[in-house]
DNA sequence: ACTAATTAGTACGACATCGCACTATATACC
DNA sequence: GGTATATAGTGCGATGTCGTACTAATTAGT
């Protein structure tokens, strides 16, 4: 219909061009996911990430609506109930994340009362961190949903399957020393 | 030896601690990991998201020194090499990142004149982008770190096991609609 | 003991990311 | 055909993230 008239408007910069759908037929998520899965040149990481990012992403801005708290925030607090008295190089360098941005959600975290820093007594340089009350109540509330969607998530694989991945995950992360490295 | 003295000093908000190791010993890499990994509330997701991060970080901080590109903008013309003719909005719906993000960084690489950007005559509402020649070789030249650095992942694993993950995450993936979903 | 190298943490600045509000085009419904 | 709703994209402001450069404390080497 528009034909000649509607091209080379927009920005200005854009040239008309016909594309192969038509106006009314919408691509879908799946065909469009499909395509991309298909023939893709990394297909183990792309899939991982992809199932990573589609897990965690909405995860985490739940958070920052409900809760106030970053990702960066969150990865401590985990990393703490994990294993207490951690400090922030080691959290960093468990996470794989820069020590700045670890010390900056150490901060917010102790301005929000939910973790207290104490100096080591046998390296004063090191600050040593734990979950306060608060804290872990806040971490009570937040991982729940972590382990409803991971269920849900994992409903389609049955037992074995699950065991395998899991497996196959320990397997990859054991020989990490051999391929996780920087460049 | 510092005993009593060297406490209560730093930020001043931090109080003395004596933690579990002595100041010679240093808790390495692996055990804190083992410590983290071992009766997690979320065991496929942490070792995914786990994975995950450690295999995209580094190439992501490799190709913003190098090539002086963003995530955002690699994702887009990773996905414009698996399809190309898509838009804005497709590449936003797919990938789960604010359709905003995928705006900026096409903003970006249209500057560099790595991707080119049409209406579309059939919906002028809509941008079709493509690569550009110029797009393709960088596109080409980064991808290589990618599959060598899966290939070094997967080291660990038998062919046969290989196949299995692409085929868990298969299937996890196209039960996606079940799971992957916003709150 | 004294210096060099390593480790923990901080300060700061640049910028990517993202939510929100808005415009423009297209489709659906009566 | 005219209005309402959905879709594509933009502008802008807030802020989380991260690299660089720095200080403080500890360990190693001689």
């Amino acid at each position: 219909m528009a034909g000649r008239a509607a091209a080379k408007r927009g920005t200005g910069k854009a040239e008309a061009l016909n594309v192969g759908w038509q106006p009314g037929e919408r691509v879908l998520h799946g065909l469009l996911l499909e395509a991309i899965l298909k023939d893709n040149p990394i297909p183990v990481a792309y899939r991982m990430n992809y199932i990573a990012n589609f897990y965690v992403g909405p995860l985490v801005a739940m958070m920052e609506r409900s809760f106030k708290l970053t990702r960066s925030e969150w990865i401590v607090l985990f990393c703490l109930t994990r294993r207490p008295r951690l400090n922030a190089q080691q959290i960093s360098i468990v996470t794989g994340r820069p020590k700045t941005s670890i010390a900056s959600a150490v901060k917010l975290l102790q301005k929000k009362g939910l973790i207290t820093r104490k100096t080591d007594i046998a390296d004063s340089r090191r600050r040593v961190l734990h979950l306060s009350e608060s804290g872990q109540a806040t971490y009570a509330a937040i991982i729940k949903s972590f382990v409803e969607r991971e269920k849900q998530m994992l409903e389609t694989l049955d037992p074995a399957e699950r065991r395998e991945l899991v497996r196959l995950f320990g397997k990859i992360i054991a020989a990490a020393d051999a391929w996780a490295k920087p460049y």
